[in-house]
DNA sequence: CTAGGGTTAG
């Protein structure tokens, strides 16, 4: 095609996947095509993943760079030292040998501390006395350290409050009799505070440890360095693990297969990663299985499915075995993936090793599926797994929601809480946050404040995504200013924000036109160190031009220069909601101004170095559309050349009326439809009322006839029934007149039309207002311009309806046809002039 | 010391 390659791949895919972009595509969406299979088309290709065809002893010698591999791990992971320092069974039975647990744990407590802890477990927070004077009657019955150890992981366990958990912690250091015992307190205590997810708390009680000389030792550091990984923080648990070199404590397995289970959750390079596991090699320390599974994770987060694929082969070629751990962990990959068919086929392969699917299995594969819309087959799995008689966890049940919110089916959402209510288990903060997105989404804002409610008062606490999600659904809603209430909260958290976060509140000031605001919020987040994404880009351009309220003074004026300012944006929201309509000082010169900032954003993309995808095509093609001249949006659309010479090719030969961009534009469509249906017909949408806007009206209805000939927008073209509810305001004017055009040909041809024919435009997807919809409005004015006989139905406000006869009989008057054929304001001679198919099937 | 779940643009 006439394209070179793009400098930036079109795509949706989310900034932390590590996109494998397809060379030959402009427009990639990695959520309905996974790339992963693409890049190595034969890699899965056997179903026996351990075939004696697959990579063995890859990882034993640097592998030979071809391009498809160039990008795995080509490194000598294990050296030859490793094959000969130790027998595959030394290993495989250490792996089997069963695991110190909490059970033993229980079996070695006294009865003394069995009822020490019932007795803690109801005593209040605040009560430091009670707590020393329970301590100091059970003292003499309680085995030094083991009771105290046991009564600590029990509140860690049942009690699930840290403060308690630490103060118990704190009366007992002294009744230790030497520091391996206050040691072995320590190491419990920061378990236990890592796993309740106050990894600052541990952090406290380790300095402390450390002060008081009995912190430095390999648990405690080993204990933190989990505590960090648990908590998803890999850098301070990597810093951990120098501070821990740096004082003289030699790492031991744990510590090594902590940091690298920290680095493999944490999203950490896994060049980097493997460094640490290349250490442990180098300092004799031998990998586990529980090494290799987290290596396993650390190929899942990255997406790198050709690495797990080779490290789950070689754990069987160095006999260190799989667990299910293993096999739940390489089924994610896959997941993760898309790879569905791969991921389920794995499942006869544990059976042959008698290992039996488990609720993890089960809930990693559903959600695979979830993630790829296919519900049906996710509940299937759901089935399948109740009649195993496998139980249900908070996990699953919470899989199992976020399946029921996003496929909309409500009523099932409720029955699933009755359940967990029934069984006993508590909802935890993400349950929260999907019942709030399910309820929000259904507009019901009286539940979601009875679940902040009642979040509090079961000391659930929120979290970063708890704001985000709040402000998402208050933003869909039109509630503007509970969503921005809901950013001014979060300030007063005390949480750390995040990208989501801050892109979720610049939608909430873009969706309301302003840019500026914008782009401040988009300061702020920089300096204290988020850094945007394309989704914070799409939506501020995505803005431009969207001002439908006036403010005291101008938006611009009263604030330019300065920084975002929280009681300004209150302010300003305030004016909206109070619908306070004040004459902007200058529209004009607020929308240059925008113009500006926008121009602005496109060298920020570029220097960060941030893709555009899709979407900021479409982005940029509505705020052309919403220019107040012509030259405006050619100063606009000339930046989506930085992007893509292609994509910019067609939308500036269309918008200029080259004929000879049908061609390339065709090819482009080809590419959008390969996207998911709200994507691509977001961009047709975009294409299409750029083109109306600026009179390139044929070519706006030769836009939408390719749109139509896709089936971009769902069953929206009937012979006799029109619907125009996922269409933008130009694409359904277009439409408009191309249904009434192929109604006159059905005429011509003899044909009768029915009783009613009818044009539906849906009551408007965000309006305010029920029965508010522009488009609605805007089908009326165009219905009337041209004097088709349509009329609202009485009590469907959302139908144009006409009967059959009258229509026809309209169709038939000499001037009808002259009034539907649309014409272009510029157009440009072309080579070969070809009618498009689509247009030469409606004889027009 | 190892596995699975929740959020953003169109």
């Amino acid at each position: 095609m006439a394209s070179s390659t793009p400098p930036y791949s079109i795509n949706t895919s989310k900034p932390h996947q590590s996109p494998h972009p397809n060379p030959k595509s402009h427009l990639h969406k990695q959520q309905k095509r996974p790339h992963r299979l693409q890049s190595s088309p034969s890699m899965l290709s056997s179903s026996s993943y351990n075939s004696a065809s697959s990579a063995h002893g890859k990882f034993l010698t640097p592998s030979s760079s071809t391009s498809l591999q160039s990008h795995h791990l080509s490194l000598p992971l294990l050296g030859p030292e490793f094959r000969r320092s130790r027998t595959t069974k030394v290993i495989s039975k250490r792996n089997l040998s069963s695991p110190r647990t909490y059970f033993s744990q229980t079996r070695s407590a006294s009865a003394a501390a069995v009822d020490i802890t019932a007795r803690l477990l109801c005593s209040s927070l605040d009560d430091i006395q009670g707590l020393k004077g329970i301590l100091g009657s059970f003292q003499h019955k309680l085995k030094i350290p083991e009771d105290y150890c046991f009564v600590l992981h029990e509140l860690g366990n049942r009690d699930k409050c840290p403060p308690k958990a630490l103060a118990f912690f704190h009366a007992s250091i002294p009744l230790m009799r030497n520091s391996t015992e206050k040691g072995k307190l320590l190491t419990a205590v920061i378990g236990i505070l890592g796993k309740l997810g106050r990894h600052d708390l541990a952090r406290q009680v380790f300095d402390f440890g450390l002060s008081q000389g009995f912190g430095n030792t390999v648990y405690a550091y080993s204990a933190l360095i989990s505590a960090y990984a648990r908590n998803g923080l890999s850098s301070e648990a990597m810093s951990v693990f120098s501070l821990m070199k740096a004082s003289g404590v030699r790492p031991n397995n744990i510590s090594y297969n902590a940091v690298i289970d920290a680095c493999g959750k944490g999203g950490v390079d896994l060049e980097i990663t493997v460094g640490f596991f290349r250490e442990m090699l180098q300092n004799g320390i031998c990998p586990d299985r529980k090494t290799f599974n987290s290596l396993l994770a650390g190929c899942s987060h990255a997406g790198r499915l050709e690495d797990a694929r080779i490290l789950f082969d070689e754990m069987i070629d160095l006999g260190i075995g799989r667990d299910i751990y293993t096999y739940n962990t390489f089924i994610d990959v896959l997941c993760k993936g898309g790879n569905m068919k791969f991921a389920v086929e794995v499942i006869p392969d544990m059976l042959s090793s008698y290992i039996q699917p488990n609720v993890v299995t089960y809930s990693t594969l559903m959600d695979g599926y979830a993630k790829l819309e296919r519900h049906d087959e996710a509940l299937n799995l759901y089935m399948e797994m109740k009649s195993m008689g496998i139980q249900l966890d908070r996990v699953c049940y919470n899989t199992l929601l976020s399946i029921y919110v996003k496929s909309g089916r409500y009523e099932d959402i409720t029955r699933v809480c009755e359940e967990m209510e029934v069984i006993g288990i508590d909802k935890d903060i993400i349950t929260y946050n999907s019942l709030i997105t399910g309820y929000g989404k259904q507009g019901r804002f009286d539940i979601v404040s009875y679940l902040i409610r009642d979040m509090r008062e079961k000391g659930v606490a929120s979290n970063v995504l708890t704001y985000s999600t709040l402000m998402d659904i208050y933003s869909k809603a039109g509630m503007y200013e509970d969503a921005a209430n809901v950013f001014f909260d979060f300030k007063e958290s005390g949480l750390k924000a995040d990208v989501v976060l801050y892109s979720s509140f610049i939608d909430v000031l873009a969706k309301n036109g302003l840019v500026k605001c914008a782009v401040w919020l988009l300061d702020e987040m920089q300096q204290i160190g988020i850094e945007p994404n394309v989704v914070t880009y799409n939506t501020i351009i995505d803005g431009f031009g969207k001002s439908r309220f006036f403010v005291e003074g101008g938006i611009g004026n009263g604030m330019a220069g300065g920084k975002a300012n929280c009681n300004q944006i209150v302010r300003i929201f305030g004016n909206l909601t109070k619908d306070i309509i004040q004459p902007m000082v200058d529209v004009a010169t607020k929308k240059s101004e925008d113009l500006f900032c926008i121009l602005g954003l496109f060298q920020r993309m570029i220097q960060q170095r941030v893709k555009p995808n899709v979407v900021t095509f479409s982005a940029i093609l509505n705020a052309c559309s919403r220019c107040d001249s012509f030259e405006d949006a050619s100063l606009l659309l000339e930046q989506l050349r930085l992007f893509d010479s292609f994509v910019y090719g067609v939308a500036f030969g269309l918008l200029m009326g080259c004929r000879d961009a049908w061609l390339r534009a065709q090819s482009l469509f080809d590419e959008v439809r390969c996207m998911d249906n709200s994507t691509s017909s977001a961009f047709y949408n975009a294409l299409t009322d750029m083109l109306w806007h600026y009179g390139q009206r044929r070519g706006a209805q030769q836009v939408v006839l390719e749109g139509v000939q896709r089936q971009v927008w769902e069953n929206t073209w009937n012979e006799f029934t029109l619907d125009l509810h996922l269409m933008s305001s130009g694409a359904a004017q277009a439409m408009v007149h191309s249904w009434l055009l192929s109604m006159s040909a059905i005429i011509s041809k003899g044909q009768k039309l029915p009783q009613v024919v009818s044009i539906l435009t849906g009551w408007g997807k965000h309006s305010k207002v029920t029965g508010a919809s522009p488009l609605r409005r805007v089908i009326q004015t165009l219905l009337n311009s041209i004097g088709a006989p349509f009329h609202l139905e009485r009590f469907n406000i959302g139908r144009f309806v006409s009967p059959g006869a009258i229509a026809s009989a309209w169709l038939r008057e000499s001037g009808t046809i002259t009034l539907l054929l649309l014409h272009d304001e510029r157009s440009q001679p072309s080579s070969p002039l070809t009618l498009l198919p689509s247009l030469q099937a409606l004889q027009l």
